[in-house]
DNA sequence: TGATTAAATAACAATATCGTTATAAAGTAA
DNA sequence: TTACTTTATAACGATATTGTTATTTAATCA
């Protein structure tokens, strides 16, 4: 995964309610339904959570009747773990830096 | 690491100039000053992220005469990552829920 | 059809984030 | 001391985020 589009997920995970219903989804696929009465916010408030989730791919969404269940992407979620674990090499661009003389040289 | 400090960290890493920063500080310790032109954004806006880097301790300071060097904490990026693939079990949260009648019947 | 339920979207307010420029603080050196 | 360099902090504006309530959309059922 990219830097930039693995700093967009990171961002997405970094806010308490939408980890929580990462490991949630962990457990089991959820329905909305489920999902609302596990937190003190609205229902549009885990919608927008939600919809941010899936923005990333960290959730698949099925709609089952009148209701919609939410499914973790495992694949997804190893994948910021590995990205994290194997960020890029800016060894040349810190030489391409340095040979632009764009490095002060702080002794 | 508890789900709320992981948010925390995990959104201080959601951001690209920092993900890049940290990327960097994984090649070698750098100072300010070598930071500063990597990125088209000024000085103390390098400044406050590192500071936001170091509110969660993924980097380290360490004065040397007029420079400050920073250093990766690849401890702490450990941690994340393993945080990550070992999400709380939250069954028991979930069988509660179920006990209390908090989670309707979505057939 | 019309009523009901589940979920998403719209509109808005409060707060957080991230950039800027100006300034302060810390260290070096003439 | 004074001047200079490096880094941090202050103050502020633009934008993003996160919550709310109201409404819309989608599906079910009498």
């Amino acid at each position: 995964m990219n830097i930039e589009k693995l700093a967009e997920t990171l961002k997405v995970l970094g806010d308490p309610t939408r980890l929580q219903i990462v490991a949630m989804l962990n457990i089991r696929d959820l329905c909305v339904c489920e999902l609302v009465p596990m937190f003190s916010i609205s229902q549009p408030a885990i919608s927008r959570h939600l919809s941010r989730l899936r923005s990333v791919e960290l959730v698949k969404e099925t709609r089952k009747g009148m209701w919609v269940y939410y499914s973790l992407n495992r694949q997804k979620l190893e994948e910021v773990g590995f990205s994290l674990s194997h960020l890029p090499d800016m060894t040349e661009r810190l030489n391409e830096l340095r040979v632009k003389g764009a490095l002060p040289e702080c002794k």
